[in-house]
DNA sequence: TATGAATGAGTTTTCATTCAT
DNA sequence: TATGAATGAAAACTCATTCAT
């Protein structure tokens, strides 16, 4: 699935290479799992030779981690572009879509990043990039706390389950189970906040209204 | 020509060692992963030699495999045990509290049941047994939106949420950073319920009327 | 946690290589027995390491069938080579001296070949190629009995017969026990013929005469 | 196949575990190889437990010698029954049929006794056994052609020839392929012969008739 | 005499990594 | 930069043998 397109031969652009060797990677380790994926399966399906895989990293392992640190950083921009503007719901509304968004476009990248086999294998410098996207995530939702839109309790503990929910988003999208439009994307995305939002209008006797607006 | 063992027979057990094998095992694998669990390593852990543990598994994964559905089991009884009193949300509290005491006695058994990384890697056996599992949820949270008391939506999907965030709770017992008292587990669980409990019925005694026209 | 190898590349060797091993476990099987040749014994008298082994060969089992297949080629060629002029003795006696020539020149071959131990032991496409070699055989022998040379009974029969007696001299040529002008060839052949030559037909026509005062 | 009578339990006459043991070893090492047939196989198939194989047999291959030292003296009971009167090749063929009948009785020991996979596997003192055969046998045939019997050439090149056509109605007779009164086995009787015998009436103008008594 | 759990050396096989080309 | 044959440590697993019971 998703092979890159097949370039002729010869005299590749060696960043070329590298990406395809890194696509590989990528590919095979979330579908097959890090040990099952060889590196003679790597190179071949990156339609190189094993030797050259050590060209560009320095090891599987080495290989992994920089595949890895990638994919988190490109959550993590999803997850700083997110507008200012805008209540603490609206901007986690905004993330979780945008990150929908990657898992649609690459399904691998979200088994890659929310996986605790990778981020268990992982070394510290790509825990600590990880580590990053969690406290860029709990920032947005100090705030909100501070704006008091989160309940009572620790943002750290929000932003878990928060992201808890939403992971579900992310998977079933990579999965293909969920396309971009359905509903129940929506519905978890509430969910998630329900989980974590002040009880403001939901302990009232009038429900649903400010939240109407919101819904889709 | 033949290998005659150097240092012959040691002691004496027959449950016992089988015990210990599956403990360290357990052990082993929730904290370092299957494959840098090697057998010598099992071995010298159940204080036996390599060897014996072909005398009671038939190989390294049907050993997981047997530690898997064993653990699986026991979380299902947890589950089967849910006082069939009261409604759903007291229900899905006692079964989180059930699930908590396990994960404070084995804290492995969490790692090992609600883990992808083994969710993968263990057969199909093992799978059917972590469906019964799902199941049993699924029936539980379909009795309670049957009664009203659970949102609009799939019930599998709710009793997928509510599991992801009492994973949480099992995830921070295990790792012993909550103690059973933590007033955060309780905050868990009454956002897991938050997540997916109709919203009227949380304020007063009629249940999900006004929301039907949140959908969607 | 990987291991990395302490000795790194050393040779260059596309073919050179896996006849090397072809010829060291040749060697080998059919002076030690299967069993008794462990493949860290291959390496060594092929001069490569272990691992190099399955670079070249599926398994050991695989190695075993593709020298036998070999051999039992070579024997097959030499018995379709056997020129179709001349009488079924003639053309046999051909078969019988190309053999020993092979035998003199292999004689790990006959060994191999030759010997139920092995063809007890291999696959069943290698099985097919010595169904190929008895095929060939009897193909000779049911001409020579359609033309009356060989004696009433079953063509498959005496192809056996006159084979058992000809391994004889495989066997003692192999073993060096027999030079190749040793007269003891020239007799077992005779005999062989005998076992299933038509009793008339040497009494005729010369060919049987010059042998009466052999006799004794 | 041919399970030994199964005996209710307990208290075993020794001699008879000892017996059921070789005759399950003889059993397994004949259909399966030496290798291939595990020592908690053959206890299995005894009905006795692995570590009991050792009250009555010091190794495994002190096992197989003495089923194999066992078979080779039956052969040559029987040989050595043979009836001094009568000539040479009668003395031959009576060897003949009795060594069917063994093989018909006990079709495993031909395997055993006739098999270069066993021959080569066993030890120096069963080695010495099988020599006994065999100089059994050339003295029949020495006396033969002491007599003029035997065509010129070694006894022992004779015996060897003779031997090896033999086996051939062994190898089918144990196989089940040929019933004791099959005419192939006279056939093959009648080529020994004529592969050793001097070729006094064969050189004559009548050739078959005093020979056709003896076929069967 | 019989048992069978335990042993550990030894087996085949894998695979990340190196380096001469 | 790319290649791919070679490497060898380490993996999972086997099995003849021992000995406390």
């Amino acid at each position: 699935m998703a092979h890159p397109p097949t370039v002729p031969a010869r005299k590749r652009n060696p960043r070329h290479t590298r990406d395809r060797l890194a696509r590989a990677a990528l590919e095979l380790f979330t579908t097959r799992g890090y040990h099952e994926t060889t590196t003679p399966l790597i190179a071949t399906r990156a339609g190189v030779a094993e030797g050259t895989i050590y060209r560009h990293f320095a090891s599987k392992d080495e290989l992994l981690n920089e595949v890895y640190r990638a994919g988190v950083r490109l959550f993590v921009a999803a997850l700083k572009e997110s507008d200012a503007r805008g209540g603490c719901r609206g901007r986690l509304e905004g993330v979780a879509k945008r990150w929908r968004d990657i898992a649609a476009r690459e399904p691998a990248l979200v088994r890659l990043v929310f996986s605790d086999a990778f981020t268990a294998r992982v070394d510290e410098r790509s825990r600590t990039t990880l580590r990053e996207l969690r406290a860029e995530l709990e920032k947005l939702v100090a705030a909100g706390k501070a704006a008091g839109e989160i309940r009572h309790g620790a943002a750290e503990l929000h932003a878990d389950l928060w992201l808890r929910l939403i992971e579900l988003v992310l998977d079933r999208t990579a999965r293909g189970t969920w396309k971009s439009d359905d509903p129940a994307i929506a519905q978890v995305i509430e969910a998630a906040w329900d989980a974590i939002g002040a009880p403001t209008g939901r302990t009232a006797l009038s429900p649903g209204a400010p939240r109407v607006e919101n819904a889709t």
